[in-house]
DNA sequence: TATTTTGTTCAAAAAATATTGAACAAAATA
DNA sequence: TATTTTGTTCAATATTTTTTGAACAAAATA
């Protein structure tokens, strides 16, 4: 892995104290450790790793970068970061910023986690919830179609599961409130 | 892929009206499309599809099934199948059945999908979130560290994500109790 | 005890998924 | 308009994950 954090900001000041003398350091620290953290939130809601480098370095940015700034400093092809920056636009986590004098798409996050959160939950979970129930009510009606010992077996179970769906579908309005809100 | 399910069923009663009589057909299209719902379910808590294969199969079985009997049923290798009902067995989603007469342990479910769903939530989604909070926590002690434009720059997105991640932690608990209960 | 049956493990193969990079198109500049 | 810069797409490649199957151990049977 390439080095992560160029040492601008050190020279962005004249004078700083001897112990923050050490800020560059710390700040390539702290960006990877934020870049690490995002992996492994995108990893967690099935992104690639790539997207969670691309969040994690734009959460750590103090302005906008270009495809060439996340290329360089996440050591990665312009397809990947061109594929990953459109997807997390495509969710809202991030978006394109015009900075003047600079031709080049700047991007930034977009607002905070509870934008990708989401984005997540509505277009991830929420159809996944729905398919499942589409595809419950299709096997209950096939059911109907046994013999009387198989089908009262099969209602048994496939009951179960219908009403664990019915909860399913209730706590989701509270999670979109409370986490994406 | 291989045939599902033998004629079994169809064999244990004498007589059964011409409607019936189409059923060892009917039980095959409900058992796939059995199996393949909780394919779903598996993939969508991220377990291969041989799992949710697995359980699809004891979902619609009417008795213990052996080992060989799901490698045939899901033309699935023995290596297969028994890492997938170790795994199933470890989330007290599958349970070892004694019948007499055989050698083999047998298998069935454990519970209702509901007992899946907690070893789920309890096993990888808590664990995650908390260790989402470890990290969050590290990187705020390293922010102190860091320059004061930047430190302020990071507090604020830091502290959005920990009240963030403060939430998840607290709907887990009606997660668990609507879900997994 | 020797043989068979049963289930597990793990290295290798296969399948699925992510990443690369070169070809391309669109937009800006000369 | 010709050239350069920028971003996208997608076939090829690399990586990761899953599945297989043969070797093994444990337990049951002969």
């Amino acid at each position: 892995m390439r080095s992560f954090l160029p040492m601008k900001q050190a020279l962005e000041s004249d004078f700083t104290p001897p112990v923050e003398a050490l800020s560059p350091k710390n700040f390539q620290v702290v960006e990877v450790e934020s870049i690490d953290l995002f992996v492994r939130i995108a990893q967690f809601i099935g992104f690639p790793k790539s997207f969670g480098e691309i969040y994690g370095l734009l959460f750590t940015a103090s302005e906008p970068l270009s495809l060439d700034d996340i290329c360089e400093r996440l050591n990665m092809s312009k397809g990947s970061a061109s594929q990953g920056l459109k997807a997390l636009r495509g969710v809202h986590a991030v978006k394109t910023t015009y900075v003047p004098g600079d031709r080049r798409d700047r991007f930034e996050l977009e607002g905070n986690i509870r934008l990708l959160m989401q984005g997540f939950l509505q277009e991830r979970l929420e159809p996944g919830i729905r398919d499942l129930g589409v595809r419950i009510e299709s096997l209950s009606s096939k059911v109907n179609a046994l013999q009387n010992g198989e089908k009262k077996r099969y209602n048994e179970r496939l009951g179960k599961l219908r009403n664990w769906h019915k909860q399913a579908q209730k706590i989701m309005p509270a999670m979109e409130r409370l986490l994406g809100g």
